[in-house]
DNA sequence: GACCAGGCGTCTT
DNA sequence: AAGACGCATGGT
């Protein structure tokens, strides 16, 4: 499945596409540093990543021994999904099989916890470009640094002693508050990763929306993009106005138990056509 | 259910 | 150059 060789890790996956996968607004810490080359860094590990005939090709940057690096990045990249199988699927429905079409490759990251839950806390309100800038800046200024110019995320344990005018440099504007309730919140064990991959879903979520400043939305976007809950649907103001117009009934059933994969797909196949 | 909470990127004038 | 608008929302 994965190899490594050459401190290269090469991750096969027919059918990806990796730049519309990194800037889909699920990740917010990849950046074009060269042609077909994006650096990203994810918890602690930072790798460079290019897609090279048919497979994800990764050269670790920061992060463990490879063999570490090499779990971390097949894991991250959703490795155990067979996509194809998915689109088959999904091609069923006629409308959605245009929505397959349109994204042409994209996976569903799974991504570090507290990385995704601060980031998406960020989101809120919020545009692309906007949120990339303060999750950079919020990692220049309280992350390790991991050489070459690169910032892990940093902990919970480094921001939860934090007052929000330590952030006023980060400009996140009203969320700052927010970053801090969560930092907390997990620091403190209040929210434990370990202890929510043991909860059903709906009490996930529920505990998850304990914090101040993660609503429904959010809640479900650490859903899916960290615990993997493929179910969930995170509907934002946006997303409902291209639903009506695409899906006036709702999801087709043809996604079942991947809505959030499905959803996906419509939002990149939105993005281009609404 | 309305309204407010930073500030910034982007589009208009 | 300045102003308007909207934002992958959530709290009050």
């Amino acid at each position: 499945m994965a190899v490594h060789t050459n401190n290269k890790i090469i991750l096969p996956a027919p059918g990806f596409n990796l730049a519309a996968t990194l800037f889909s607004g699920q990740s917010f810490t990849w950046q074009q540093t060269g042609p077909g080359v994006y650096t990203g860094v994810a918890g602690i590990h930072a790798a460079n990543a290019q897609y090279i005939d048919g497979s994800i090709v990764l050269i670790p940057l920061a992060g463990g021994n490879p063999g570490q690096a090499t779990a971390f990045w097949a894991n991250y990249f959703d490795m155990d999904t067979d996509y194809a199988a998915l689109e088959t699927r999904f091609s069923r429905h006629k409308k959605l099989a245009e929505c397959v079409q349109a994204s042409c490759g994209i996976r569903v990251l799974r991504q570090p916890f507290f990385d995704t839950l601060i980031s998406f806390i960020i989101s809120q309100n919020n545009n692309i470009k906007r949120i990339t800038g303060i999750v950079q800046r919020l990692a220049q200024g309280f992350g390790a640094p991991l050489g070459n110019g690169l910032y892990a995320f940093p902990t919970p344990q480094a921001l939860a002693t934090l007052l929000p005018e330590d952030l006023a440099d980060i400009r996140a504007g009203f969320r700052a508050k927010y970053i801090l309730d969560a930092a907390r919140r997990v620091a403190s064990g209040e929210i434990d990763e370990a202890r929510l991959r043991a909860l059903p879903t709906n009490e996930a979520r529920e505990a998850l929306m304990a914090i101040v400043g993660v609503g429904r939305k959010v809640a479900d976007c650490v859903l899916l993009y960290t615990l993997s809950r493929t179910e969930v649907v995170p509907m934002d103001v946006w997303m409902k106005r291209a639903m009506e117009q695409t899906f006036p009934k709702g999801m087709p059933s043809c996604a079942s138990g991947y809505e959030g994969i499905a959803q996906q797909y419509i939002f990149c196949w939105a993005r281009e056509n609404l």
